[in-house]
DNA sequence: AATTGATGTAACTATTGACATTACATCTTC
DNA sequence: GAAGATGTAATGTCAATAGTTACATCAATT
């Protein structure tokens, strides 16, 4: 498995509405027309956004907004808003331990560590990332195009 | 996707055949048993292996080796030799770079640099892993258990 | 209050990918 | 040549992901 797609499609959605503001009401059609995706499939994304405490989606009128500022929101954030588990769900480990062999009986533990190093690195690499700076390099290249 | 137990079965055979050596003969089905996988899939795994360099698999008899020390192998060898496309493979973008929205054609360039961030994350913390640490770990797990 | 258009969810389908398994050709040693 | 092992193609199985349909609920407008 991998860092699903859920998480860049977030990341659109939350760009999208940050750049809305103030403009159009952002509906679940119209990013899901944005995104290539699908209304419901936006839905569960915005509901995962909104428990997280980053957006608010008003219910019947639809028209979310961003409540936090995007100088707060880190992708990791955004990306533990969507997948319960986390970055632990990025890593697997083949089941083994009742085996009679020391080796089967110890690889657990033994890539415990390697792997908790991995989840360490990924989290912080996410951490460093802010919808703000996505977002400054969203309009950079709107700029570039411009001028092209 | 994740990284997949292929990785985690891959340290297991290397670790196993690492102290089989000069004991017993590794075979595909004596990695079977001690994984709880399949002789095919070990066969595969420890094809790729072999085309990374890391150990010697006779053909016809069996008997797989390590063929480069174990403090130069890195868990970033091990993964990489399993899997083609490495780490970019953790990361999913939704594709929806036809539309007529500006977010949309521009999303992919703006979730590059931070996903490049993650990969190298990852790779870095995968390289700074050994299969020496991971045998010297496990050396240190049987101490444990024979002690107690 | 009826209509319209939106959200919130459950349920179903389709598709993909990972792993397991079968089958068989090929190779080495005895 | 027989036995046992690898190399690999082909198939089956299962879980996870994404897409879709359906419908109850809600808010604003008329």
């Amino acid at each position: 498995m991998q860092i699903s797609m859920k998480c860049s499609v977030a990341v659109h959605c939350l760009i999208f509405i940050h750049e809305a503001s103030g403009i159009a009401r952002v509906t679940s059609k119209l990013l899901a027309e944005s995104t290539g995706s699908n209304p419901v499939v936006i839905r569960s994304i915005l509901s995962a956004l909104k428990k997280a405490g980053l957006i608010t989606v008003p219910r019947g009128t639809g028209g979310a907004q961003l409540c936090a500022d995007p100088a707060q929101i880190t992708l990791f954030q955004i990306y533990s808003a969507l997948e319960p588990n986390g970055v632990t769900r990025l890593i697997g480990i083949h089941p083994c331990q009742d085996r009679p062999c020391p080796v089967a009986q110890n690889i657990y533990k033994v890539l415990q560590k390697p792997y908790k190093k991995i989840e360490d690195a990924v989290q912080k690499a996410m951490e460093s990332t802010t919808l703000q700076s996505m977002i400054d390099d969203f309009h950079a290249l709107v700029q570039q195009s411009a001028n092209a």
